[in-house]
DNA sequence: AATAAATCGGACTAATTTAGTCCTATATTA
DNA sequence: TAATATAGGACTAAATTAGTCCGATTTATT
């Protein structure tokens, strides 16, 4: 149910790595993982996957590794998670290619689309220089007061 | 990666189908079912599901079936969600009983929890009144021009 | 009273997705 | 040329999700 994969868990803990310890040009992709217990392999593989859309850039050889590819305010959520694995959707009938059997008779294309629409834009608003600028603060959301909140589901444009 | 499942989107045409249909104070799992080509017996279960938590009333017998049991604007999508799959969480390390071998030296728990709750109040905040009411209308969402929209994840207060 | 059609709910299987490993090739530097 | 990286495809294992089966109970109708 709406959960965040490992791997792109895995990817924000790189980037956060990266960003914070940027006096060194070059991590290796295990010298990443192994202060998280992260499989090194794995990781390997993720930091390949965000060096191909440009998130991060890396170099081969002996004394190879990875360093971020852009300053952190120009890094967000949605393009790790797109990075790591392909377009973003709540739903399978958004961007797939497939077939739902229940999609001519569906009721709820229009509302799933406007919560993918919001959940995206949360996720684009959030950037790898506002992860680390929280460090370690705890959000103190109350839920039980939603109306004097900022964020809300009705404010997003609807044509 | 953050999608909804096959049941919360079953659970979710139920409930619109009984709201758009409450001339009929009673439908049969069957009855909803058909018409959307959902198996029969895996909505049943999930009716059986929401009818536990109350967003649903059942009643047994020949003549048994479900109706909506509380009004459209009282019922939103965590609800369904919850009732569905239990605790709404978007990491396994929020509501986890288990064990992450990341935990301590995780640098992503703090901006996790904000997302989780962004999320969550988005959720939170979508009713099925609101779902019926869109109806077929298509979000028009231009997300190449988010400075103009008012839904911002730097607006969710952190404390 | 018997029957038919429904919910209830646990146990199970199948399918799909996610997580993680293995292996070979190539690049780079000492 | 040897050591240590990345690149990337193929594969296996684990976990989650989707769906089925079955026996029990409830209730309206005949």
């Amino acid at each position: 149910m709406l959960k965040l994969s490992k791997k792109v868990d895995y990817g924000l803990i790189a980037l956060i790595h990266l960003a914070q310890n940027s006096e060194r040009c070059s991590w290796s992709a295990r010298e990443i993982a192994q202060p998280y217990n992260i499989p090194a392999q794995l990781m390997a593989k993720i930091l390949q996957k965000m060096a191909r859309s440009g998130i991060i850039k890396s170099h081969q050889g002996i004394h190879g590794g990875y360093a971020l590819g852009r300053q952190p305010d120009l890094i967000n959520v949605v393009e790790v998670i797109e990075s790591i694995e392909g377009p973003f959707s709540i739903t399978n009938c958004i961007s797939e290619t497939g077939y739902c059997v229940q999609f001519e008779k569906c009721t709820i294309k229009s509302p799933i689309h406007l919560l993918n629409d919001a959940v995206h834009l949360i996720l684009k608003q959030l950037t790898l220089a506002q992860m680390i600028g929280q460090g370690m603060m705890q959000p103190k959301y109350n839920s039980d007061n939603s109306s004097n909140n900022l964020v809300t589901f009705s404010s997003l444009p609807i044509a």
